[in-house]
DNA sequence: CCTGCTGTAACTGTTATTGTTACAGTAAGG
DNA sequence: CCTTACTGTAACAATAACAGTTACAGCAGG
């Protein structure tokens, strides 16, 4: 296992915090939720400050400071999420510029360009479909199934 | 831009094969192609022991050896060489354990697991529907418009 | 002013990737 | 059988991303 696993984070981070949410409670910290991921509260943290760029999150300063969900759990699709992790895309051309001498080295960056924007276009639409509501609704069936 | 290339790479070759093959030419070299990808032989040595194991492509060695498409550009789909880039999946889970004392520490893997699996089929899906064939149409397409 | 948490820099260990050199293995063709 | 030309692969360096960690300044509620 080596690729990013941001995006599941994420997920996870957003996904405890519509739990909590639901249960009326609405400011936590990087330390509880850090405990559900099991890892460091520095990684959430990182994870928050970019969700709260995305407006997907808000935070408290000072005493009793903490994060709140920005928007309900149903109006947060993992499209928003994956915009969030997701700088690089699916797929990289080529490190260096190809023979720009040969058919195939000039031609191909356009003909492979066209066919990855489909592609991560599918993805979008996909993770367009599913909300943290969805997710946490799963999450909670697994946990008992 | 640091995610990796090797798609691009693979998808580079056969292309480049599908145009010599086209030509009546069959059997090519790694430092030919590597001309055209404009990297070292080595790396498209590593690309076409891949594409080898998945039946792609064939070798000859000796006197003469080089490398030969397997099969006809257009029952190639883009598809058949993700299956041979892509050993790691698209979303990786945590990496440690999440908290199985909490509720979504338990229950999101199940869950996340299942929307990365459709992200998946929905990528594969778009790649199953271009071939090689196509590729190579829209690459000299490209270079003269 | 205290207190508790955020924000972020800095550093480490790990791993993937690309590019490179080097060299043994292999078989076609004279 | 020997030359030749290319493959197959190991080994190594450079780069970069990532997860994890420590440390500490900044902020605001009470």
């Amino acid at each position: 296992m080596s690729a990013n696993s941001r995006m599941t984070v994420a997920v996870h981070v957003l996904t405890w915090m519509a739990l909590v949410h639901g249960r009326g409670r609405d400011v936590v910290t990087s330390d509880q939720i850090a405990t559900s991921v099991a890892t460091n509260p520095v990684v959430i943290r990182r994870s928050l400050a970019d969700l709260r760029k995305a407006g997907l999150v808000t935070v408290r300063h000072g005493a009793g400071a903490g994060w709140t969900l920005a928007r309900e759990p149903e109006s947060i699709a993992l499209l928003d999420v994956y915009r969030v992790v997701h700088a690089e895309p699916l797929f990289a051309l080529h490190h260096g510029e190809p023979n720009q001498a040969c058919p195939v080295g000039r031609g191909i960056q356009p003909a492979l360009r066209r066919v990855y924007v489909d592609t991560e276009e599918a993805v979008r639409r996909e993770l367009a479909a599913v909300s943290i509501a969805d997710v946490l609704r799963d999450t909670l069936a697994a946990r008992s199934g």
